[in-house]
DNA sequence: ATTATCTATAGATCTATAGATAATGC
DNA sequence: ATTATCTATAGATCTATAGATAATGC
């Protein structure tokens, strides 16, 4: 049936490439991205650097397939967030390490100079920003408790999502991420449960 | 003069280090610790690759000689320190984006599996989250006008100390570092000045 | 025909070792 | 004698290109 075949192929190729981003996402959690290396990512698919190359013809053309799988998992919060959500989705995230440690990795790579990644990431913190505003401007309207604006607090949200990212990946022992997040609402003056 | 001539040699050696770790800070900054190659901080003092290994044997001992250097500049703030004192280092900091690059980029890396500067970090926010926590309660005691203790908010201060300096790396111009920290000071009870 | 994959390989690097040579300081 | 520096080079990688071969789907 060649529809149907077609299909199937089309499928079987983009699984391929699924599996190979997923490969992709391991390997920089491990080496970073400059530390990451085709051959790495290959064999844990079982391929050939150059049998690699095939779905992805450049180095940085697999980054990009790496990044724009994360927007795809982790949307970027919008407007009809709420803060509380927030809270859910650190919780969520100290439940998987690995991916957290692949972005923090990445971002840590992208401050230096000409990084494939650091335009993606100016951006992203651009829209971060932005989204973040309207869903304090929707919760507490244009001043929060302690005086502060919308505008002025997003980026100490995202700054302490951020960081603590950082010193729990360090030392997850020793770090409440989830409850030092919510520390943290709490200082914006939510309520505490 | 042998005394003289002794020390002079000594001196002269020692100098030869500093730069070199002065050049290594900066190409870490451009390319990162995996990125940086021996060859490019030895072109930046004038001397080939093998020339450098005379001062420090391998990659790794001169990263180690990097992060020495950082303990030396960047003391961990203990507990003679202020609040305040805070402020100020940030807006200090502000001033040298290179070598807070180095060290973003550093603390990006360091997360990855075995990099040779990830116990340092580990150890290092040990120290740190310890002092915060007694200059937080030098300041305010046991509670912070918040209700929160000092061990649940030193952990905080310094993810949005970190967390700030990524947005800002990124995009200085739509991030003021400095003002943002301040106006984190006020949400634990600094009174704004 | 197109897609998937492989072998071969060019051309750059990179770290580190070996050992020579020059300069410095007893 | 020790220190500083160089040339030569081994041995690993790494990305990417060229082109062959096999499998898939018209």
């Amino acid at each position: 049936m060649s529809y149907g075949d077609v299909m199937n192929a089309r499928v079987r190729s983009e699984e391929r490439r699924s599996e190979i981003v997923g490969a992709a996402l391991e390997v920089i959690a491990e080496r970073g991205y400059r530390g990451a290396s085709l051959a790495a990512v290959a064999e844990r698919v079982g391929l050939t650097q150059q049998g690699l190359l095939h779905y992805f013809p450049t180095k940085d053309a697999l980054l990009v397939a790496v990044l724009q799988e994360r927007d795809r998992w982790d949307a970027v919060p919008d407007t009809r967030w709420r803060v509380d959500l927030l809270a859910s989705l650190v919780e969520y995230n100290a439940m998987r390490p690995a991916i957290i440690q692949t972005f923090s990795a990445l971002l840590g790579e992208s401050v230096t100079e000409g990084h494939p990644a650091r335009s993606y990431f100016t951006e992203r913190y651009v829209q971060v920003r932005e989204n973040m505003t309207a869903v304090l401007r929707a919760e507490y309207g244009d001043r929060l408790p302690s005086g502060l604006t919308p505008e002025r607090t997003a980026p100490l949200l995202i700054a302490v999502m951020d960081g603590l990212q950082y010193q729990w990946l360090l030392d997850p022992d020793s770090v409440d991420m989830p409850g030092a997040f919510r520390d943290f609402l709490h200082l914006l003056g939510e309520p505490v449960e």
